[in-house]
DNA sequence: TTGTTACGGTAACAGTCGTTACGGAAACGG
DNA sequence: CCGTTTCCGTAACGACTGTTACCGTAACAA
């Protein structure tokens, strides 16, 4: 049992190694020797988790969905009412302190790289299609009276606006500071009729 | 002159094939080879043009901001008002098209190289300022006596959420059919009170 | 035509890439 | 205690990278 606990914390601490290099070096750095170096091992043993760098890469994708989406699911219980949570949701879902600016960098690295690779491209659609489906249910618990595709709209610009925000800020920093970014996102569920 | 000519016209055709590498084959088999064999010439000339493989990106990613910038232009003076422009700008910069999701692809993997070298996160920056610059003078016009502030945030919301839209139709153009895109620019609008 | 210059294709360079093979060490069962 | 197996670091492979040097050729001046 130790042995997968092992194999499986490994696996765990080269995708973390994975995300500090695609958000610290970039995606033309992203290098297996460059993650084992992050890693602080040897190539030996990324090989010897991972058939290849695509599977690397893969898990790192995957677990990076799993993270955040626990992170989501915590969020959404702790909030008080379905608004509360919706903007919960939202709001870490951009870049507002150092860390969710890496995750952004990061995320924008994966979604750049699924444009040659079959499994992160469709990896992305599920979870991209999970996201959606997750913020429409919160808006139709905010908002019960509304039919499905006002429900629908206000979800894909929710969304899309959370994701390019989140990409704005991690690209410029200084121009996009949590203070505008938060407000952004008020006026926005105020403008949509979901404000708290 | 007509040295001076062909050198930029060769320029602007080494900058289309950096953009169709970009898009077809992604970031990471954008090598100064792939380049040089979408443009149907050998990678002599490509460094013959210019000094490196960044001078050849930058140049490619100045010569695509410029043509949106031409375009958006052209879009802005051909509306009928102000209200009217500010939808057409906005809906230029989603993926409509396979043109234009080919173009949504390229900006993502600018921003994505983008990570590791200075001269392009500036170029980004610069050009996004410029971006949201006009988007705001746009809602100014469209929306008189609007405050400032509410100007900044309505144009932070609506240039972010199409530039997150632009990624996601780019990522999965069957979840996000044109006329998804369309439907949520149009939704927003109004739920920013700038329908026309 | 002849000499000169600019252009661009060819080939090679050193370096890095993903991946593989091998060998030593550590952990395990007896 | 030893034999076996698992683990992983080391070193190497061929392929590919950006870049450079070289050389033939075409265009121009005289």
């Amino acid at each position: 049992m130790s042995r997968s606990a092992d194999r499986s914390a490994q696996a765990s601490m080269l995708s973390a190694a994975v995300w500090s290099v695609l958000a610290e070096q970039g995606l033309e750095r992203l290098t297996v020797r460059a993650v084992a170096a992050a890693a602080g091992c040897t190539t030996g043993l990324v090989m010897h988790r991972f058939p290849n760098r695509r599977a690397l890469l893969l898990h790192a994708r995957r677990l990076l969905h799993e993270t955040t989406r626990e992170r989501v699911s915590a969020l959404e219980e702790a909030a008080p009412g379905p608004r509360e949570a919706l903007r919960a949701v939202l709001l870490q879902g951009m870049a507002l302190d150092e860390r969710n600016r890496q995750e952004a960098l990061v995320w924008m690295g994966f979604l750049a790289a699924a444009v040659t690779d079959p499994e992160l491209i469709e990896e992305h659609r599920r979870n991209n299609a999970a996201w959606r489906a997750r913020v429409s249910r919160l808006i139709g618990d905010a908002a019960p009276d509304w039919p499905a595709d006002r429900v629908a709209s206000a979800a894909l610009a929710l969304i899309s606006m959370t994701e390019g925000m989140a990409a704005y800020a991690a690209a410029d920093p200084e121009a996009y500071p949590p203070s505008a970014q938060m407000s952004m996102v008020d006026a926005a569920l105020a403008a949509f009729s979901l404000s708290h």
